[in-house]
DNA sequence: ATTATTACTACGTTAGTCGTAGTAAGTGTG
DNA sequence: CACACTTACTACGACTAACGTAGTAATAAT
């Protein structure tokens, strides 16, 4: 299990890596979350939705309404085009933090 | 760069991790921080010092008073067993975290 | 005596996550 | 046709890590 501490800056970017694919809904953001890490992190509904108005308020993302199949009407988010640049900026972060962070990691006798 | 929103998580681990070699004190470990990571990382002072009063509340370190050399009298801290406990989870979660971010990263065409 | 260096400490702000609860709109069951 | 069930959010207040800014404490060097 990973605690929301500790992967807590990289919610955004699961975020708009999974937009990048197809436009998406929070419903199914959170399930492939899931599905995607092994059910090794389970996103909250709250901390989802707030990154979604997070996201929108900052250009990243925008929404619309969809059609409704099986309960209430979603609202889709589709990535822009700020987003997409924002999403690589932060690739290259985790590249570096991974690197930095394994160089604090070490077998403990 | 590495903002401090994404390594986050990690600042009490990169603390412990130095503490398992030496005992230690703020200035030095910041400094240590610094150059391991090629100053891609600086850890601000009051993060720091917030770190090591939540570490040794928890007892994964402890402090005591070293003697001074260039300036006043030095804080030192020293890892507990606790902490070493603490120390091996959090690199098994770090771990964890590096496969299930890196499902999340793709180049973007 | 003053400045530089080392080593903190105080305090108020901000942002992201969380817990709890409730709302909105559709589908299925008796 | 009422009521439960499922999907899809929304509101709100609490908590905490990190931050900016500023100041203090103690010693050495000039």
């Amino acid at each position: 299990m990973i605690s929301s501490d500790v992967i807590r800056g990289y919610n955004d970017t699961m975020i708009l890596s999974l937009l990048l694919e197809e436009d998406s809904y929070g419903y199914e953001i959170s399930k492939s979350i899931r599905q995607i890490s092994d059910e090794k992190y389970i996103i909250k509904e709250t901390t989802l939705y707030s990154a979604f108005n997070r996201l929108e308020k900052q250009g990243f993302i925008r929404s619309y309404q969809g059609s409704q199949t099986h309960g209430r009407q979603r609202t889709y988010y589709r990535i822009t085009p700020t987003g997409i640049d924002y999403y690589r900026q932060k690739c290259e972060e985790w590249a570096l933090t991974r690197e930095v962070i394994d160089r604090f990691i070490k077998e403990v006798s």
